[in-house]
DNA sequence: TTAGATGCAAACCCTTTGCTTGATT
DNA sequence: AATCAAGCAAAGGGTTTGCATCTAA
């Protein structure tokens, strides 16, 4: 993989935002700082860096899929209200039991993704006013 | 929720039709039967059976999303190959300790998807030859 | 009679792609 | 010099929506 100063961008960008940004969001990040960079660019980063293990990415949210640089297995959980992201980490033994749930299928298992949805506290808070 | 003749079919035919079809294909199979069907009215039936919880929606899987007859809780495995998606239920415990560990996050949980990805034993019989 | 449902087609959003130009090794 | 990456803009897929018409209650 060649170097590039979009991809270096985009993965520091994506690093020091723990806030699992959409693409769009790091667009608007990145932009102002390196006006050269296309969406086009950016996305086909975040796809070849997906694909590297370098960084993971979070679909089935409904919406834009979300980018995260943390690439240890883990689940989320996302606010229906103002879709925020969190991250939920599962104990080993329960990782465990889960992939030992999917193995009777037959299927031979690459990876899972786990999303919870939810309302988070603040929205909690604001719904009570 | 006025009976319509069209939300009937859609129904029926996801319900015999375990694929966990996408909306694409059950326009497929209804539209040659009941040609007056639309599928803005397709989309606009399921999306209100999922939200009275009479269908579930299944997302999160790169591609158009697919629909379940069965409300019961139950993750999903889908083979990264030829797409089909199968059942996969968790035990009681298993999903009270899930639960479990997303409340860790303070969040309000309403609901969770969990879709494993992996090749089905067809596929990996036809990457062998 | 009237709210809710439909059909149609256009719009939408997010993402990918083709092609030419530019940069790294 | 030879790839690989970028920029741009257009196209793509899946889904939603506005509006006029129709239909179940």
């Amino acid at each position: 993989m060649r170097y590039s100063k979009q991809r270096e961008l985009i993965y520091n960008t994506l690093k020091s935002n723990p806030c699992h940004p959409t693409a769009d969001y790091l667009y608007s990040l990145i932009k102002p700082l390196y006006p050269p960079l296309s969406l086009g660019t950016l996305y086909r980063n975040l796809n070849q860096m997906v694909e590297r293990g370098r960084i993971k990415k979070i679909s089935g949210l409904n919406q834009a899929d979300r980018f995260d640089h943390i690439v240890q297995v883990h689940a989320h959980i996302i606010c229906e209200i103002c879709g925020k992201v969190e991250d939920v980490f599962l104990s080993e033994e329960l990782s465990r039991q889960l992939n030992k749930s999917a193995e009777k299928t037959a299927f031979k298992i690459n990876r899972r993704e786990i999303i919870f949805n939810g309302i988070c506290k603040e929205c909690i808070k604001k719904q009570e006013k």
